[in-house]
DNA sequence: CGGACTTAGTAAACTGCGTAGCATTATTCT
DNA sequence: AGAATAATGCTACGCAGTTTACTAAGTCCG
């Protein structure tokens, strides 16, 4: 609580924040919109619009065929792509590069697969390759990127360095940071997946009405993240979420339940095991039925202790598995029931593989907002480091 | 973010809070002194801090002897005796009422035992009679109080009703904030004993330097109180932290080793005989020493789905057995070693039996400075419901 | 003991910002 | 074509904080 004085420029600082917000997000406004929105009068409105316009980070829509009386207004636009900003999912099979601009509108995707061998080194070198393309395709420089998160798998700390562990190879002793840095000045972020995926169920996902939301990566490895009040917690060491490492909780061996099945087609990778097991379950597989219902009790003790101590609106089941939630999510709601003092809302991910890069966008964008459209509000060009 | 516009008047409103902000716990203040701590010139934080006094927030201490060099300043104080704030514990064995100035500086506080077996209307009114006690005692009419906040045992609902269940005798079924309400027209917030306790510990305990906080009530009863980034958290239904309810998770027996011991003097209550129990291990008793044991051994388990969770900073041991810490801490950190992926700092509270009503408060005062001195400042009168 | 020095308090002029109100302009309706 | 409607542009106004200058009230030192 920190207050601080305020005097007249910081004053039109602010206001003109405020018609910058009033603007994004929506379709190209009037002033006397903007003016409405924000509170402010109408000629106020106008010589900060036209400040903004002025700075590039707005731009004019001149009247064309008015529908309505009277003159027709000028309209004014949020300059999205003054700027853009990367997420990529650095994920063991695959490397998911996404770039949007700075309403979140999504400019150019690439997905490529890696090797799950890949040493750090060439791991980050197809990572700059899929950047490059990307980039290539969207025509962008380097310098038109203002931010850029990554997610990786396993716990990472707050200079984006994995700790504890983590499944891609060699990575313990990389600095992903350190390397983007080399090639971009812009702030770089490295996260944890299933943080990253948690963010995107509240921004495009099933979590969008919620402040209060668990997310679980379910996959061959179950991870979650926690947003609490709106914001992601990373814990104070980073480390938040990962109740999988409690023995009591058997989130280890629940996915082993599914490749336990006698009757797996030999030679399935495990991914393929566990995805063949969910489909014999569904067609009535009696062995099959058994495998999930106790991997889906095992999933639910640890599921219990993070609902227990956050108390949340909403757990969001999301992950590789989340393509068998149809068989999934009633079981664990009743498992819940048995365990948990409120249940809170259970719901399936419905963003397949993209969540981690989307969140990934999100958090990117999130860095934009805070360091060029709150404190001061500069002409629109990249932020310099972190 | 949904910010708007300010205009003139709007900005002076700010200045004064940030004058007052800037006055509030410190000595008395100089003008230059509030100027340089506001960021304002002198004469805007002059004629501010003159309009607080005839507010009636502030109050002027003429010169005295002046130690430097140059005219002696007028010095200005922040009237924290404008108004006053009620915390109230309301255990099973006493209740505990205490009254504080704006600046949380402790005024008057009562202690007075309590029927265990008695019903709701008789445990209300002898919290009714304790309060007219405590305000009559420091010269207070019902007016003078701004804000109270009551702490009960079990979960609490976001209206103050206790849900799930509660140790205090019929309490399912009454509504306490409606009780006070028939006497007291200020807000009035009733919450979770455990969740006080954890925010006193931030205010005034063991955990000031830290943001995020696991806070144990160890005692017959165990329960958990968190606060993350510095905000106690309630969850969506308010039963956050009753990682108890798990049956993975043996709180609820935890204790019940220490009442075991073959030996405890017979006709001892159940809380004499873990004291007992918790000295012969002191003293060398094998047997005590294994009960104490057992019952790290199993309280570990739930502290540490807590952690894993959260990854706090600190994690507090509060509660009627926190006089046993001597006994309990380094037991305990090596269990949570076993179970946790980063150990957080462990420290027992200094609190005593005084943490809920300190952290009810805390909570008291920050409804007061959200209601009174954010928002609008008008001059210092209790505000009126919440 | 008195003047130089230091710091506080006060009053004026100045600058900047948002508001209010009115004239102007562009388009539709009759 | 003229009335109605709604956006735009312009000017005067009030208010808040800053700057600057000056006065008041102390201490320090020769």
């Amino acid at each position: 609580m920190a207050m601080s004085g305020t005097d007249l420029s910081r004053m039109r600082e602010m206001n003109q924040l405020s018609v910058l917000w009033a603007l994004r997000g929506t379709a190209p406004s009037t002033v006397t919109e903007l003016a409405g929105r924000t509170g402010l009068s109408r000629p106020a409105a106008d010589v900060l619009v036209q400040q903004l316009v002025a700075d590039g980070w707005a731009e004019v829509e001149e009247p064309g065929a008015s529908s309505t009386v009277g003159r027709p207004a000028r309209r004014y636009r949020f300059r999205a792509n003054a700027g853009h900003v990367l997420g990529i999912d650095v994920g063991v099979h695959k490397i998911l590069v996404m770039l949007c601009d700075l309403e979140g509108n999504l400019v150019q995707s690439l997905r490529c697969p890696a090797d799950p061998h890949a040493g750090p080194d060439e791991r980050l070198a197809a990572v700059d390759e899929t950047i490059d393309e990307v980039l290539r395709e969207a025509g962008m420089a380097v310098t038109d990127v203002w931010a850029i998160t990554m997610g990786v798998t396993g716990p990472v700390d707050g200079n984006g360095r994995s700790i504890i562990s983590t499944h891609l190879p060699g990575w313990r002793d990389t600095d992903p940071v350190a390397h983007l840095r080399t090639r971009f000045t812009c702030p770089i972020r490295v996260e944890n997946d299933c943080k990253l995926a948690a963010v995107a169920e509240r921004w495009k996902g099933v979590a969008q009405d919620a402040d209060d939301i668990v997310y679980l990566l379910a996959g061959l490895r179950t991870g979650a993240g926690l947003i609490i009040d709106g914001t992601l917690r990373r814990g104070h060491g980073g480390v938040a979420g990962e109740i999988g490492a409690l023995k009591a909780v058997r989130w280890l061996n629940a996915p082993a339940h599914l490749a336990a099945h006698p009757e797996v087609p030999s030679g399935a990778k495990p991914g393929e095991a566990a995805a063949w097991v969910f489909q014999a379950a569904r067609e009535g597989d009696s062995a099959a039925k058994t495998a999930v219902q106790r991997y889906i009790r095992d999933l639910a003790v640890g599921v219990a202790a993070l609902v227990l101590t956050l108390d949340p609106q909403i757990v969001v089941y999301g992950g590789g598995f989340s393509r068998s939630a149809d068989l999934v999510l009633d079981p664990l709601r009743r498992e819940l029931a048995k365990h948990c003092l409120r249940v809170p809302e259970l719901r399936a991910s419905t963003l397949r593989d993209e969540g981690v890069a989307l969140g990934a966008l999100r958090l990117a964008l999130d860095q934009v907002d805070n360091t060029l459209l709150s404190s001061q509000l500069a002409a629109p060009v990249a932020p310099q480091f972190s």
